[in-house]
DNA sequence: CACGCCACTGAAACCGATTGCAGACTCAAG
DNA sequence: CTTGAGTCTGCAATCGGTTTCAGTGGCGTG
């Protein structure tokens, strides 16, 4: 029922394959044809049909998206960038959820790998060796996350770290909790570090309290052992983790920023709103969907050079009520 | 470099029709020829092309999903539903997010068209007659919204209002504001009707406070207004619109509860993190999405016996700590 | 034994685009 | 006038499947 190119091209008296060329090659084109073209393709409605093109060029002018959990603030942000910076290349995105499974993931990116160009995997939960295998027979860009050979996006963990640490120890601040994420996780591992560095740059001290999942729960779960380390002040894995620790503190009686000070990390939109509103570090969600996009982009137009591209996006601290004064011993 | 049908065909020993024809009509073929073939495809990892077979079908095996904001927590659930159940027949989703923009719906949507077998319009911003219009040239299932011979599935406003006004009337407020959302939303002019419906029903008094942005910062700047209204209890558009306006009463220092009841609608995973946790009708949102892509499956199978088919969902009344006894005058 | 039916398989056309190759035409130079 | 280069355009093959149509062979029946 469309119309296809040859009716284009009965329509302006040339043949199918001027048409192609009009609408792929336009200067190959005598510019008078390339009108009467254009004329006919307006007049039609035609749009190539994907598919056949894709037959014989063999792209198929789609990505996909993995991600753990679509409802999770963080990576809708992440989803909501890639979306709309490949609408502006005429790609479409196809998004899967694995559903913080990393088993399911593995499968799900090598079903989805037949129908696209290349593939995005945020904040994959698959292995290292896993990983690599994907990477070599199919072209993916990381986002937040690295390994070798991958191109990829991340974010600076140490210096986001830094600035946190920065704050409170301004806050006089000396003993600091450290709310991990899942031990899997490579976000885990780096703000781990960095926050441990950011504290021997300061002379402060760490306290562990372990790893917790990246939910509300976990973060209510983790409170309480917050707490008995003694230390004046706690970062999160991220803010759902934190806004779960402010609710079990407040439910305790405990005073935010009065009695402990809580830093998260991401600026989801919920944490503005969490009472207090929460001081975290805010990462660039969107723009990592952007940059994703156009990084996968250049890889399929020339692997080989873009292969080893890596970006790294900056977090920026932002201070609301969660964070205060270290309490007079 | 794939393995393509004739590939199958060679090492099984058989013709390419044959190949295609043990896995798409088993039941044609003699089982021990289905055998050698499935040995063969096992073999080789053999997977048909989309495209290829897209091309002689007519059917792309993709659906479209069209939600206004991907980073509103209620879309993000549905599509998370929605991806789940199309994963399970092996039908990719591409997303599309309009950034709550009408008139980029029907643009969008009408390109997705061409690349999908049908589409799911979640909260469609677009008028009736575009909306008709893009139901008539392709498959098409409504979700929270309906439209006239458009298959769709939708909530009973009526009844969550219902609930939700005879737990306020049974704390005893008998005068009860009503925050609307945008007022081109289908939602906002069913749940207005339906609330005021309810409370007319339980001889209770209704108090409009006109239509916000369904977001936080429309609650915040409702907020006002409903205190000014002299009710007892405030039921909004939805939750992120009670959350923001817990938050302005919060600054104001009316409390809630105890000056104010506020009930919101859809439950967010954000709302029983709210302080006070917000009462609310909880609408089953994962549910919706799964539903949709059954529906729409049905209608790719037999356009005609399925188009008129529509489902209604249910609300559930959640109650939190946003309602309580109406004060004493 | 001849016939017809049935179950199964293969050859070939086709879906709608792209593209290598070759032909047609123009124009300038020899 | 011939030749060659250069510019455009069309023919036909091709991508990887599906589907129609026409066998082929086996078997039961008259």
């Amino acid at each position: 029922m469309p119309a296809t190119i040859r009716d284009v091209a009965r329509l302006a008296g040339v043949s199918p394959s001027t048409v192609s060329r009009a609408l792929s090659m336009p200067e190959m084109v005598n510019s008078a044809t390339r009108a009467r073209v254009a004329a006919a393709v307006e007049q039609l409605g035609y749009q190539p049909n994907r598919a056949a093109r894709g037959l014989i060029t063999g792209r198929t002018g789609n990505i996909g998206l993995v991600v753990p959990d679509l409802a999770n603030p963080f990576f809708a942000s992440v989803a909501k960038g890639v979306q709309a910076r490949a609408r502006r290349y005429d790609v479409a995105v196809f998004v899967a959820d694995t559903d913080e499974d990393a088993a399911a993931e593995v499968g799900l990116v090598r079903a989805l790998a037949k129908q696209v160009d290349g593939l995005i995997l945020c904040s994959p939960r698959a292995s290292d060796a896993d990983l690599s295998a994907i990477a070599t027979e199919t072209n993916v860009v990381l986002v937040n996350r690295t390994a070798e050979g991958v191109p990829g996006i991340s974010y600076d963990n140490e210096e986001g770290m830094q600035q946190a640490v920065a704050h409170l120890v301004a806050l006089g601040h000396r003993r600091i909790a450290w709310v991990g994420g899942p031990v899997t996780s490579w976000s885990t591992q780096h703000r781990s570090i960095g926050l441990s560095n950011a504290l021997y740059d300061h002379g402060a001290e760490l306290a562990r309290v372990g790893s917790f999942a990246p939910t509300y729960e976990g973060g209510m779960a983790a409170a309480d052992q917050a707490v008995a380390t003694g230390a004046t002040a706690v970062v999160t894995y991220n803010d759902l983790v934190a806004i779960g620790l402010l609710a079990r503190l407040h439910a305790r009686g405990i005073s935010v920023p009065g009695d402990l000070s809580v830093v998260g990390i991401d600026d989801i939109a919920m944490s503005r709103m969490a009472r207090p509103a929460l001081t975290t570090v805010r990462l660039p969600k969107q723009e990592a969907g952007r940059i994703a996009v156009e990084l996968l982009l250049a890889v399929l137009d020339d692997p080989d050079t873009a292969v080893a591209t890596r970006d790294t996006l900056h977090g920026e601290l932002i201070v609301r009520d969660s964070t205060g004064p270290a309490p007079k011993p």
